[in-house]
RNA sequence: CGGGGCGUGGCGCAGUCUGGUAGCGCACCUGCUUUGGGAGCAGGGGGUCGGAGGUUCGAAUCCUCUCGCCCCGACCA
């Protein structure tokens, strides 16, 4: 492409509200324009980057024996009714109105969809099993889009979802498609790490996270140095203490202290003059089985999920002020284990081995002081804090590490949840009928082509790994009022053309610093300058972005050398992107 | 949704407190000079000051409402 035909509109300065690094280039650049919240025009630069990763997605997918299909974006509410996500999805899923006033909404991911596909066809276990991907546009109305591609409203999502007759044949294709994705984000040129998650709206009985690891990541994880252990926070398990404690003996009883209006763990602690570590954080939760209490030190805090769990309840949330009152017969700030009668308490690992902690009196306006766990009352312990930092791997017990990353696919089981809520059946070997068992996989596009850039910038823009590179070579003739070297770097465009490399060639009539700050900002692989100068010695000066190193490349010698680098740095060389 | 902030040529900003001719840098257009790291000289075009209403002789500036955007926080692929 010729710079002076393309639409590469870039920017000198960066607009005053892009926070990170890949917004801010990916504006500069002119790969994207923001038309409304969350919301981005994706110009040529940029939809060719994205058009690269859809590729090496694809021919994964479908070596994997996935078959791509195309479902609709606007999806009726009949189907998100049967599964019963139009009532729990919230305020992210956008509804909206057809004419004859029929609700609908724009698809945030395809569950529905897709089992209302397969439900119609499949019948018999000879049918299965299947895997069906998409690469499609979704939409989900953030609470709070930023970060540009990263968290978007509007973005494009590979998803795939799988349907089998057995757990075994379920999880067998889970294992493929996580091979499949660490190939994928392999090919990517991506530093990441697979790492247990969390399965949010989406359910299913367990997933795994890919994360680009990144300093602005939004994801926090912990990483097991020693065995390898690794989670999303809002997942990682935590193992109790190496030891439990010896026995506390039993000393003088706890004393109220009266500590007027002080509510929260800081507040508390400050008021007392005493470190947030020396506090119980008592957080009373409702459940379909009515309320149960949470204790924690009051540094840690408490993982809903986990919650849930230990608890054996289908849903957790926050006690208002009255049930609050009602459970503990105190007002909400001052809740407390201690006397805690008509509500379950369970107590996380870290709270174990306390002496003499401070906790809510159940009373308005004061505290304990002097609880011992074990003596002053006797919570169920387990682990229901969230992991962080420094925190014992629930495998070995090594202190593991935190890390922050981008997660840019999700992969989980589902299991029966969408099939057995609608519907989707088949007819077993014994002429049984059962739920299709599921599984469902997928990629941000737009945020891997963000996390690439998170991963690979200088000062000056991007540094493209060569397969996500819009261009492969950046061609920069210096002066093009020099007659020579026009005509010398119009030759080199139509031979490299021609040899099915893409080629960004820079033939605009302006100062050379520009170009030069254009090309660094553009970030190809492989910048190839031609001047009198390197003319002089039939040559062009082929300058790698990554490293900066540059040499003088014989005229003859470009196609070879570009051939060699490319294969160098590619895993799977695809010359035409 | 709660808290904070910002809307002034395409981009980045000043001007607002204290009302009185709408400015600066970059970008853009024309000409000449320049051509290895965002050039020089000369000339030029472009703004309902987010929108509506109000106060005033007079509003970018003060008041009210409204729209949009950003940041921080609240169980997000």
């Amino acid at each position: 492409m010729r710079f002076t035909k393309a639409f590469i509109p870039t920017l000198k300065e960066s607009p005053a509200d892009a926070e990170v690094v890949s917004h801010r280039l990916m504006i500069r650049a002119g790969m994207i324009r923001k038309l409304a919240s969350g919301i981005y025009d994706l110009l040529p630069l940029g939809l060719k980057a994205i058009r690269r990763v859809e590729t090496i997605v694809r021919e994964e997918m479908d070596r994997a024996d996935a078959q791509e299909v195309l479902l609709p974006v606007v999806l009726p509410a009949g189907l998100w009714k049967e599964s019963g996500r139009w009532e729990l999805y919230g305020k992210e899923l956008l509804r909206l109105k057809d004419r004859g006033d029929r609700e609908f909404c724009l698809g945030p991911t395809h569950e529905e969809a897709i089992t209302d596909m397969v439900r119609r066809e499949v019948r018999s276990y000879r049918d299965l099993p299947l895997n069906l991907y998409q690469i499609q546009i979704k939409f989900r109305d953030e609470m709070r889009p930023r970060f540009g591609l990263m968290r978007a409203r509007e973005f494009i999502m590979k998803d795939a979802y799988s349907f089998h007759a057995t757990d075994e044949c379920a999880e067998r294709e889970y294992e493929n498609m996580r091979q499949t994705y660490t190939r994928i984000f392999h090919r990517c040129g991506l530093e990441f790490t697979c790492v247990e998650a969390e399965t949010g709206t989406i359910g299913g009985s367990f997933s795994h996270e890919f994360m680009v690891l990144a300093d602005t990541g939004e994801s926090s994880i912990v990483v097991c140095q020693a065995c390898g252990y690794s989670a999303n926070t809002e997942r990682a398990e935590i193992a109790p203490p190496r030891t439990p404690p010896a026995p506390a003996e039993k000393g003088e009883p706890p004393g109220e202290v009266h500590t007027p209006g002080k509510k929260g763990v800081d507040e508390v602690a400050a008021f007392l003059g005493v470190s947030p570590e020396q506090l119980i954080k008592t957080l009373i939760f409702t459940t379909e089985q009515g309320p149960v209490a949470a204790c924690v030190r009051g540094t840690e805090e408490v993982n809903p999920e986990k919650l849930k769990r230990a608890a054996g309840v289908e849903t957790v949330e926050l006690a208002d002020d009255r049930t609050i009152e009602e459970a503990t017969g105190g007002a909400a700030g001052f809740s407390g284990p201690v006397g805690l009668l008509k509500v379950p308490v369970i107590a996380d690992y870290s709270v174990m081995d306390m002496k003499d902690a401070v906790t809510g009196a159940n009373k308005r306006d004061y505290h304990l002081v002097g609880v011992t766990p074990g003596v002053d009352f006797n919570p169920t312990y387990m682990d229901i804090r969230v992991a962080k930092g420094g925190d014992p791997c629930p495998r070995c017990s090594t202190a593991m590490i935190l890390k922050r990353g981008i997660e840019v696919g999700h992969i989980f089981k589902l299991g029966v949840k969408y099939s057995e809520s609608m519907g989707a059946l088949f007819i077993d070997e014994s002429g049984r009928e059962r739920p299709i068992i599921m599984g469902c996989y997928g990629i941000g596009i737009g945020r891997t082509v963000a996390a690439s850039i998170e991963q690979n910038h200088d000062e000056a823009g991007i540094i493209w790994p060569a397969p996500l590179a819009p261009y492969h070579v950046h061609l920069l003739p210096v002066n093009m009022n020099d007659e020579k070297t026009r005509k010398k770097a119009d030759s080199l465009y139509e031979t490299l053309r021609m040899e099915g490399y893409s080629v960004l060639y820079d033939d605009r009539d302006i100062g050379a610093g520009i170009k030069f700050k254009d090309a660094d900002l553009l970030g190809m692989p492989l910048r190839l300058t031609v001047s009198g100068r390197t003319l002089k010695e039939d040559s062009v000066e082929i300058r790698k972005r990554r490293s900066g190193s540059q040499e003088l490349v014989h005229l003859d010698e470009v196609v070879a050398f570009l051939e060699r680098f490319l294969r160098g740095v590619e895993e799977r060389p695809s010359m035409n992107p």
